[in-house]
DNA sequence: GTAAGTAGTAATCAGTTGATTACATCAAGA
DNA sequence: TCTTGATGTAATCAACTGATTACTACTTAC
C-alpha cells in the first residue's frame, strides 16, 4: 500500500496538523481546559501519539503558542512590505489592522494567543507570553515605524478585537448594542469580519 | 464559646468570603484551571462546602464573574456622578479609566472577567460574557453619555490594559521595549497602576 | 529479502478533581 | 433543657486525564 493510502504521514507533517489541531482545541478552551485526547481526535491520530511527539501537554502548549505568535509576526511584515514611501499612520494602520483581520480566518491563532497571555502568573508560560505580545510590539515599532503612541492604540483596538471575536459577540448581532459596538470596533476592517468569524464549526466532544 | 471564637460565620458572610477567594482562584487559572479544592483553602473552608453551598463550580463561577461585573458597573456608575456638567469627552474617559485603575487593586476581578470572556463558545457561559460585557458598554454610552466611537475606543484601551495586566507585563517593567509600551498604554493614569499591580502574593498551592 | 528504523495504536496506570454522603458541632427558641 | 435547624467537615467515589509501556505495521537501505 501507498502512503496516501495506508493515511501514514512523515513526522514533519503529522507535527503540523497536530499544531493545526492544538490551536483550535486551545483555541476554545484554553491550556488547562484543552484535552491531549481532544486534540488528538482533531487530528485523527491517538492521544498517545500527541503527547509522545511533543513530549507533554506543556510543551505541546508552548509549541501551539510559538506558532501562533509566529503567524501573527508573518501577517504583520506581509502588511508591512505592502507600506508606501508616502503612507502616513492611517493608511499604515489600516494595512496591519487588516491583516490581523485576516488572522480571525483561523479563530485558534488569536484565541490560543489570548489564552497564552492569561497565563501571565505562571512561571513557565508567563515570561513566554510576555514575549510574544513584545514581539509583535516590536515590529510594528520600528518595521512599521509606529510612534509609541500609535502602536498602543492599534492593540488596544487589537485586544479588543479578539476580545469580541473570543465572546463570539458576532453571535449577538441581532442585538443592536452588540451590533452598535462592533460597526464601530472593527470600523474600516468590518466589511469581512463577521462573515469570517461566523459559521467556524465548534468542536464536538465524545468520549475517547 | 461565641461565633466570633469558633469561627463560624452566616451563611451570607461565608458566601461573600468564597466569592473572594474565587476571584482569585478563578482570575489566576481560569475555569478549567481553577479548582474548587484551590478556591477553598484559600478561603479557609472546606472543598465540600465550597461545592455545596453554590450547587456545583458552574454555579460559582457565574455567581463570582456576574459578581465581578457588578464592581464594574459600580465602579463605572461610582465615576459618572463624578462628572461635572461641562466635562468634555476627554475628562468623563479620564474619571471612567481611573474607575477601571481602582479595579485593578483586586487584581481577581478584571482577570475573571478576561476568563470568562474567552468562554464565549461555551452553551452556558457564553450568552453570559456576552451579556456582561454589553451591560458595561450601555452604561458608558447610556449612562456617561459617550458615543459609539468614544466608548469603543474607552473599551479598547481597557481590554489592553486588562491584558497587560494579565500577562503580568509589569514584572518585565525593566524591559525597556515594556515600559516604554505600559507608560504609553496607561497614560494619564498610569501613575499609580504599575504599583497597584505589584506585590500581590501568589497563590500557594499544596494538596488538599 | 531481511534488518532496522519510523509511524502509529491499544491497554493501562496513577494522580487529580468535582461531587456525594454521613456525620459532627453549634446557636437559638419553646 | 432539649430539640431543631444551620454551619461545617472527613471520608469516599466515580470520572477524567496525562503519561507510559508494550506492541503492530509499514517503509527503506543494504
Amino acid at each position: 500500500m501507498s502512503p496516501e493510502e495506508t493515511g501514514r504521514l512523515s513526522a514533519a507533517d503529522r507535527r503540523e496538523q497536530i499544531l493545526t489541531a492544538a490551536s483550535v482545541v486551545f483555541g476554545e478552551r484554553g491550556y488547562a481546559g484543552g484535552t491531549t485526547d481532544a486534540i488528538a481526535q482533531q487530528a485523527g491520530v491517538s492521544q498517545a501519539y500527541v503527547v509522545r511527539m511533543f513530549g507533554g501537554k506543556e510543551k505541546l502548549f508552548r509549541a501551539s503558542a510559538e506558532r501562533a505568535a509566529d503567524k501573527v509576526i508573518e501577517a504583520f511584515r506581509g502588511a508591512i512590505a505592502e507600506f508606501n514611501a508616502n503612507d502616513d499612520v492611517h493608511e499604515k494602520t489600516l494595512k496591519l489592522a487588516i491583516a490581523y483581520t485576516h488572522l480571525v480566518a483561523d479563530r485558534g491563532i488569536l484565541l490560543t494567543l489570548l489564552h497564552l497571555f492569561s497565563l501571565g502568573h505562571d512561571e513557565s508560560f508567563g515570561p513566554l507570553a510576555r514575549s510574544c505580545f513584545l514581539s509583535t510590539y516590536t515590529i510594528v515599532r520600528e518595521e512599521a515605524g509606529l510612534t509609541p503612541e500609535e502602536a498602543s492604540a492599534f492593540f488596544a483596538r487589537g485586544m479588543l478585537t479578539t476580545t469580541l471575536l473570543a465572546m463570539r459577540m458576532p453571535d449577538a448581532a441581532d442585538d443592536p448594542t452588540a451590533a452598535e459596538l462592533m460597526q464601530c470596533t472593527f470600523g474600516e476592517t468590518s466589511t469581512d469580519l463577521i462573515t469570517l468569524s461566523q459559521g467556524q464549526s465548534p468542536l464536538d466532544d465524545s468520549g475517547r
